[in-house]
DNA sequence: CTTTTTTCTTGATGGTCGTCAATTTCTGCT
DNA sequence: AGCAGAAATTGACGACCATCAAGAAAAAAG
């Protein structure tokens, strides 16, 4: 078990077999059932590795409602920000599932980052790719239309998947909150467009044309 | 000139003196009038540095229609997810004024990078402050009202250069864009607040309350 | 300073979407 | 299986906003 981390997170499994083992000695592995608080504004800082299951990452606005900012399914991991100067004030991690998640603390993963510099050149690729994914999600969220929104999304991650027969990873009510809308008019847009003829739904599995 | 890089850019001026010399000689810099193209998809894939002046990221969706994502100002830059993996394949960059631009090679860079750890230290914290930003502008845009983003932004910017009253960076069509909406609904929520007396404007310059 | 061009504003209109509420379908649990 | 609770759907309504078009104001050019 205690291995799993290191094998599972790309930000990891490229480092040299050493340094794994190393890194293997500061992670801290626990297990979360669903819905349990992995973490929350009063937490130490920690680097979040979700080493198999999933959990949600979301922030309350003034208002108290709920702002999904990224979704983690095995090998995923979040909180590199909070690794640096500021500190996390108002997102929230929760399992969405049973699930083994690994806690790598702030002071100590500092530590090893000035040891091991080739760690950070990892960190600022996947940090990247990170970007690309918002970069993406701003871009549908510019979207005026939330058919249009939906569209895109259905395609890009058709594309992702590569192929146009797939079940969506998220639940209705997450889907629209990550587009920006509500479930009910996320519903209306789906028989809208199962009408129009671009794709045919069976529950959450979707046939993209 | 030539040394004006290193100093402004923030990725760069906390590295050793020595080091910025060496970063120095790899730059190469560039001078570009209002409205001309920096960058385009066809371009070779480059690390973009506003030495002085300002720049204006977008993309075209499949509608020819622009999408702003990033506003450059003296001081800033983009481009460091094209120095990795994936290539720039739909965004431009376009000087917003006279400018002084200095742009830095892909393969020369990833080749300092190997020399110089310390570098892609820096470049992860700038990376993870713009990831920030980001995700501000996805809680932004996430909002269902224009009126709460509006305010959430100027408030947001107000707390950044950490004074009441100031005038604005970004014209109304680019904070329209910027917003998710439209520079008639902008100009129409503008008074708006004005008239609920949560501000005062003449032209771009805001007093907020 | 005057002219031209760009940016911003204002008006009217129709479509889109969020909200509330009721119903149906799905999921987990014993 | 059957029950309970959650998730998803559907309907009706009203607010919000994008669009089109025209006009005013500012900025740029000469």
């Amino acid at each position: 078990m205690a291995e799993l981390c290191v094998h599972l997170v790309p930000l990891f499994n490229a480092l040299p077999t050493n340094d794994q083992m190393q890194i293997e000695e500061l992670v801290h592995h626990q297990n979360y059932q669903k819905s349990e608080l992995v973490m929350g504004p009063t937490s130490s800082n920690n680097l979040v590795i979700v080493a198999h299951g999933g959990a949600r990452l979301y922030t309350l606005d003034e208002n108290g409602r709920e702002n999904v900012t990224q979704i983690l399914k095995t090998g995923d991991y979040a909180g590199e920000n909070w690794l640096f100067g500021e500190a996390n004030i108002n997102t929230y991690v929760e399992a969405t599932e049973n699930s083994e998640i690994c806690l790598l603390n702030r002071n100590e993963f500092l530590a090893l980052m000035k040891k091991k510099p080739e760690l950070s050149i990892q960190l600022l690729e996947q940090n990247i790719i990170k970007v690309r994914a918002m970069h993406r999600q701003i871009q549908l969220l510019s979207l005026p239309k939330v058919e249009d929104r939906l569209l895109s999304y259905l395609q890009t991650y058709a594309k992702q998947v590569n192929k146009n027969s797939f079940t969506l990873p998220l639940k209705m009510k997450d889907l629209a909150l990550y587009l920006g809308t509500t479930p009910e008019t996320l519903s209306r847009k789906f028989v809208l467009l199962e009408k129009q003829g671009t794709l045919k739904r069976k529950l959450r599995h979707i046939d993209l044309f």
